[in-house]
RNA sequence: GCCGGAGUGGCGGAAUGGCAGACGCAAGAGACUCAAAAUCUCUCGCCAGCAAUGGCAUGAGGGUUCAAGUCCCUCCUCCGGUACCA
């Protein structure tokens, strides 16, 4: 006979729910609902890889799911979506390869990714979903760029990029690894070639501004912060000897301009060759040639070894009038200030390495406490003697002239001193300086937007009419970039020509496009209005649900997507286009999943393929030699990549989804370990046991009207206030831990009353919301939860009449006493003194101090 | 080097300045079973002890406090980011 047994089956509820979810639509959000809180919740969308989804994406998507079901139970009209990041370099060399169009194997991807995403049961409104590579999205991205260009944001440059011979190929800055490519691993150099960039750093000062009002991990900001790199200097125009020219140089220490003993130029500097004497002419172009073909490769290593040239020029010192001799070096970067510097060897520690490599006199103008030589560990007579190098503070000496005097000043008032000084006399002034540099906008590759723009005949660039957009990719034959680095784009011959509807004229296309940042500096405005043709978003519904209040998503993004994106939004809303300063109110990083790996003794990791188990040891089944476990980033060439498939197939999305957020805080660094989803497979079927009759698969008859126990009822209200407000706090893993306990307790029960099983299927759903829905459909309900009223809890249900309190002598625990929960801290201390272990432990001696903290414990201080 | 984050049992982790180790995993013992799985009960930081109990324990060392994983100072280790930015 075979017995029917109605198990926690998740193979069968879960698509039946996902199923009902999606034909009734559930999560659709509803657009300008006023009569509700809006909430806009957002996660990183994804780029469809062929690899499919890894189990550190649901980590970030669970977090926000569960805060968007939670958020709905109480009254939040939520927008949660989802869409593809997929234009990108994996699909295009696919291309290359295969002949296959990247479209084909993008739509191939997104339905592995989707068909994954929807397999976890996550509550995104799948009407909004978007894809960058859509012609009815990019067609936004252009016009986005359209606005850019007609601000004057985006310019074309002779830009060095970088350049791999072998591949004959450009790469962008993100498959170039240590100066070599990704792919092959060949040598990378720097071309100069005609790109787009994008004036960012005109909001350099709005982007750093905008830094101290978000809600953001303090890293990521500290991250933006230094990126931007603001620091307050001075410009300074030397003289230089013999001829008419100055140079200006940037330096964030004026003060020290005494103890200037030479000048240096980078080797790309306008000057250089007009100011380099004969005799020093054939060295001075060597090294130019030397730096400009240098790849970063080589440009990486010689890092800590200075290298540089003199160029038999001098430069007058302003404030005192010294001839210094004018030098060239690779440490001096043309990009950054005015691409000239002053050195001064005894306050800065590249101009000490360089002067001491090259003999240039090293000459202090800085006294140094001894304190701080102490603290800083050097040796103050070596600094005066100019043997060692000080920056930081001191007092200054030998740092006057007929007109102004810093003998006797420290740093600050110093710098103060000497830029007023040089204000007045016309020599320099106070400057703002950046880090940032403009952002390079174009690849030379297929697989991306097109630029809306055309090339006239006479030279000039001009956007193509708004009613051609989108610009759509041509169709091909070869993806392939030529060897000269001309962009694939450049061989469709039909798709470059473009005629002037007004004026006839024969134009060509750019033939660059954009970069993978471009569709997903905006995609959250579309999520907005997704479907709308006449404009990227409707006004009214972008004021409805932005900003953003909760964006969740890797740390890997900190400078740049999260950095470009708000750049773009920044100038939509100097257009008016939308309606608040930041896209992305608060940002949480999910940490990363580990995977577990193998080392041997040397240190080596071991793939997992090649270790054997026994007897809990692990072994190298080459070797024989036993190996130690490690959490290590997952990895194909480990093979320990945890495919999330193969766990909802074992166990379930509800059990992968609450181990995941089970396994500790979200943001942080967590090792993989399946054997912690049996844990929580056991709680959930634990949950199915105490509601579900598993003979009938009806409700339990033990499910039933009796009272809740006092005990149960207080631990229910207690827990109902802790999952509320973890929840809240998107602390799941503790959230997770009290639900457990309360449900620890309530299977206990013989009779369990209904109401009370109900709320903690209400309590759990956000987190395990098939089951919750299928046990709440046991529980006699018709109609989803997903917007059942959130529970709450009753202070009053929580108070306990008398509570344990702990009685120290000395900070000593000497006795745990019931005591009345109302009891003032005298009649606490009043009750501790009456016990007999206290008055052992207290007899004879004087009491100093007492103190009673109620509900908590007494604490006698006796002498 | 600089900036950021983190160091708690065999493991993941918990702890408004108030009994460190909740919850879970793993491990061990038992119950149920012909047996196994599942389930249930118990044990489970380290040292000493049959035990009651005592001592030691939150990376190291100091400090503040009646009381410190938590606050302050110094240092060490690991992870992430960044690097000639004048």
């Amino acid at each position: 006979m075979t017995e029917i047994r109605h198990n926690y089956n998740p193979a069968e509820i879960e698509p039946k729910w996902q199923k009902f979810w999606d034909d009734h639509k559930t999560f659709a959000a509803v657009d300008c609902d006023y009569s509700r809180k809006k909430l806009f919740v957002l996660d990183m969308f994804p780029y469809p890889s062929g690899a499919g989804l890894h189990v550190g994406h649901p980590e970030g998507y669970t977090a926000t799911d569960i805060w968007c079901r939670f958020k709905r139970m109480n009254g939040y009209n939520v927008l949660h979506t989802m869409g593809w990041d997929a234009f990108g370099l994996p699909a295009e060399q696919y291309a290359i390869r295969t002949g296959t169009h990247p479209a084909v194997t993008t739509a191939k991807n997104i339905q592995t990714f989707k068909r994954q995403l929807k397999s976890f049961g996550f509550s995104f409104d799948w009407d909004r979903e978007i894809n960058t590579t859509d012609p009815n999205y990019y067609k936004w991205t252009q016009w986005i760029f359209c606005k850019l260009f007609e601000q004057g944001l985006a310019y074309e440059s002779q830009q060095p990029v970088n350049w791999c011979p072998e591949l004959g190929t450009v790469l962008a800055n993100e498959e170039v690894i240590n100066g070599r490519s990704e792919v092959g691993n060949f040598p990378v150099i720097r071309k100069p070639m005609r790109q787009w960039v994008l004036k960012i750093t005109k909001y350099a000062e709005e982007l750093l501004k905008g830094i101290d009002d978000l809600d953001w991990p303090e890293g990521t900001k500290e991250m933006q912060r230094n990126w931007i790199g603001r620091s307050t200097g001075a410009e300074v125009i030397f003289q230089i000897d013999g001829h008419e020219d100055t140079v200006t140089v940037y330096t964030t220490r004026c003060d020290t301009l005494f103890g200037a003993t030479y000048m240096v130029l980078a080797p790309e500097h306008l000057l250089v060759a007009k100011i380099t004497t004969a005799d020093r002419k054939a060295a001075i172009d060597a090294y130019v040639e030397e730096t400009r073909t240098k790849s970063d490769m080589a440009r990486t290593d010689d890092n800590k070894e200075k290298t540089g040239e003199f160029t038999g020029a001098y430069a007058i010192n302003p404030v005192n009038h010294q001839k210094i001799p004018i030098w060239i070096s690779d440490y001096v970067l043309l990009s950054y200030g005015t691409g000239a510097i002053m050195a001064v060897p005894a306050h800065d520690t590249r101009d000490f390495a360089f002067a001491t490599k090259f003999g240039i006199p090293i000459i202090c103008i800085m006294a140094p406490s001894q304190e701080d030589c102490d603290a800083a560990g050097v040796n103050r007579d070596d600094v005066l003697a100019g043997k060692a190098c000080w920056t930081g503070d001191g007092v200054l000496f030998q740092s006057a002239n007929e007109e102004i005097s810093l003998d006797g000043l420290h740093v600050a008032d110093s710098k103060k001193k000497m830029v007023e000084w040089l204000e007045a006399k016309g020599l320099g002034r106070e400057r703002v300086n950046y880090k940032l540099r403009d952002w390079l906008f174009s690849r030379q590759r297929y697989w991306g937007e097109p630029f809306p723009l055309v090339h006239h005949k006479d030279g000039s660039v001009s956007l193509v009419p708004e009613s051609e957009l989108p610009v759509t990719l041509p169709e091909m034959e070869n993806y392939k970039p030529t060897a000269d680095g001309e962009p694939p784009l450049a061989r469709a011959k039909e798709w470059l020509k473009w005629k002037d509807p007004v004026t006839g004229e024969e134009c060509l296309r750019e033939t660059n496009t954009m970069p993978q940042w471009a569709g997903s500096c905006w995609y959250y405005l579309r999520y907005i209005d997704p479907h709308n043709n006449e404009r990227g978003w409707d006004p009214e519904k972008e004021k409805y649900w932005m900003p953003v209040d909760l964006y969740v998503g890797g740390a890997e993004h900190a400078v740049l997507h999260l950095l470009y994106s708000r750049f773009w939004h920044k100038v939509l809303y100097d257009l008016g286009l939308v309606s608040t300063p930041e896209p992305w109110k608060r940002l949480i990083h999910q940490g990363m999943i580990l995977g577990i790996s193998y080392k041997d003794k040397r240190g080596v990791l071991i793939p997992n393929d090649q270790v054997e188990a026994r007897d809990g040891k692990f072994f190298s089944k080459e070797t024989g030699e036993e190996l130690t476990s490690l959490p290590a980033k997952m990895s194909k060439s480990l093979k320990n990549v945890v495919n999330p498939d193969e766990i909802i197939a074992r166990y379930g999305a509800d059990s992968f989804r609450l181990y995941e957020m089970f396994m500790g805080p979200l943001s942080e660094v967590k090792p993989w370990n399946t054997e912690g989803v049996e844990g929580v497979n056991r709680f959930l079927n634990k949950l199915w046991r105490a509601v579900v009759d598993q003979d009938t698969g009806k409700l339990s008859a033990d499910v039933c009207d009796a009272p809740l126990p006092a005990d149960s009822e207080r631990l229910l209200h207690q827990t109902i206030k802790k999952v509320t407000e973890d929840i809240d706090a998107l602390s799941y893993n503790t959230a997770i831990s009290a639900l457990m306990i309360l449900l620890n307790d309530l299977s206990k029960l013989p009779k369990r009353n209904k109401a009370a099983m109900e709320t903690f299927v209400l309590l759990i759903a956000p987190m395990a919301p098939h089951i919750a829905e299928e046990l709440w459909s046991i529980l006699g309900h018709n109609d989803t939860l997903a917007y059942e009223k959130w529970p709450s809890f009753d202070e009053s249900k929580m108070k306990v009449a008398e509570v344990q309190i702990l009685v120290q002598v000395n900070g000593k625990p000497k006795a745990r006493m019931m005591m009345p929960a109302e009891a003032s801290q005298e009649q606490m201390l009043q009750l501790a003194l009456a016990n007999a272990d206290v008055k052992a432990a207290t007899d004879g001696k004087t009491i100093v101090k007492t103190i009673a903290v109620p509900g908590r414990l007494v604490n006698i201080v006796v002498k």
